[in-house]
DNA sequence: GGGTTATATAACGCAAGGAGCATATAGGTA
DNA sequence: TACCTATATGCTCCTTGCGTTATATAACCC
């Protein structure tokens, strides 16, 4: 999960949600956006490659990326469990509150 | 959503999950799993607040952090947006596939 | 006030990551 | 075979980010 706290990489997984595209047409999008090179768009496809959020298969002289569903799902489910415990806690706490009792906070 | 590429960040938000603790709490916690020193872990926890992922009051002598759900709420989307999006075109691609339609792939 | 605890900031060093340029590799085509 | 396009890698440089130690600030307690 660390490798999507790059905004280029971040970019890349969005582009592909569209479905697959050839590493070429990557590297043109977010060269424009970013201003970045091709071998630096080939090195961050590498990173998602190796971190399996994407995946790659050759197609003739070109090579197809897609994202990898499964490497996203882990993402969200992270987000949305810490999300969701916290928001019960806060009608808890807000329970609390409305009752006017006050927390005591040791330790 | 950079700020989520440092696993500390992710594990004090991960123990922000269960409610509020203090800047001290935090920092022994991170501290023992992480082996980093008490700066180390303030340092994230101002990073985190800078970006609006948690929220800090003082109480006291003590000063208590908490998550922000919106905030949480922004990585969830943004990785459900991505993998649904893929998935209604897996979809599309499986069906092409049994047809034994063969993809002609020219951009 | 003086000491202690809790937390943040300052100053600095170091390692990692990301960028560029040049080049290798591989496939497609004439 | 020779050449062109597509993509990846090697090497090097530089910036950014994270860590540490020392110190400042602020509240609490005696």
């Amino acid at each position: 999960m660390d490798v999507l706290g790059d905004p280029v990489r971040r970019r890349l997984v969005e582009l592909l949600a569209d479905g697959e595209r050839s590493a070429g047409q990557l590297a043109t999008a977010v060269g424009a956006e970013f201003g970045i090179s091709q071998p630096a768009a080939s090195r961050h496809l590498r990173v998602l490659r190796e971190a399996g959020v994407v995946d790659s298969e050759p197609r003739g002289a070109v090579r197809l990326y897609s994202v990898r569903p499964e490497a996203l799902d882990e993402v969200e489910r992270w987000a949305h469990r810490v999300r969701r415990f916290w928001d019960g806690h806060l009608d808890a706490l807000e329970t609390e509150i409305a009752r006017g009792r006050r927390r005591r906070d040791d330790d």
